[in-house]
DNA sequence: CCGCATCCTGGCCGATACTG
DNA sequence: CAGTATCGGCCAGGATGCGG
């Protein structure tokens, strides 16, 4: 996979170049759907981890740092004792959440479990 | 992640009853946009592997596989020689379309290529 | 209360060669 | 032309323990 000079032959960059590729990309961890989902509400760190059955805090972590990088959601930090971080959906987020809905409707019709 | 007995105390289930991430891990596949994409028109085997650029014809097989439990795609097979299969859009596939093409809107404006 | 560091594992993906 | 067979690498994701 490693592209050897920067004027490559191989257009291995032409894939990634797909917006809907890059879309998909973005929301593809395990957990990045439900996440966002509760994100319709701003929440703390602990909140989260209670609402998301199953995922660990290293995991929870690591998803909300991508998340943010992708500037899919926002990050508060208060500076206090206990501490306090409050997520929240960025801009990108809000406007990606008609799409999630809409695969939501899609999902129920023609998803796996209904085979 | 081995559900010991059937009547597994974990909701492990739970999470996959999400209709959003069921239909998120149906185009999960690395290659699952480009090729559905490609399947707007009906398109032979060898015809996909030369638009999908990069591809191998054991992965394209494997994801075409994928595709065609999940009902996303048909497949349909001539009986001669030389053998003869064609892919197209099943239901659920056309379906979905659409909100590929909103997911292309989004990446545009919001994906990490932007950033 | 929140988050990072480390180690480990399973499954997707890939290259290559062979078949009807 | 349209696939299978086989071997192997890579990395997201998971467990655990430490720190501010």
């Amino acid at each position: 996979m490693a592209r050897s000079s920067f004027e490559g032959e191989i257009p291995a960059e032409q894939i990634e170049v797909c917006p809907v590729t890059d879309a998909q990309n973005m929301i593809a961890g395990k957990w990045k759907i439900i996440i966002l989902w509760h994100l319709r509400e701003t929440r703390r760190f602990g909140e989260l981890q209670r609402l998301v059955p199953g995922i660990s805090k290293a995991i929870l972590t690591s998803q909300l740092r991508e998340l943010e990088r992708d500037q899919m959601i926002h990050r508060q930090v208060y500076q206090e004792v206990p501490p306090k971080v409050e997520y929240s959906l960025a801009e990108a987020g809000l406007q990606f959440f008609p799409i999630l809905e809409k695969m939501g409707e899609w999902g129920k019709k023609y998803g796996v479990r209904n085979k």
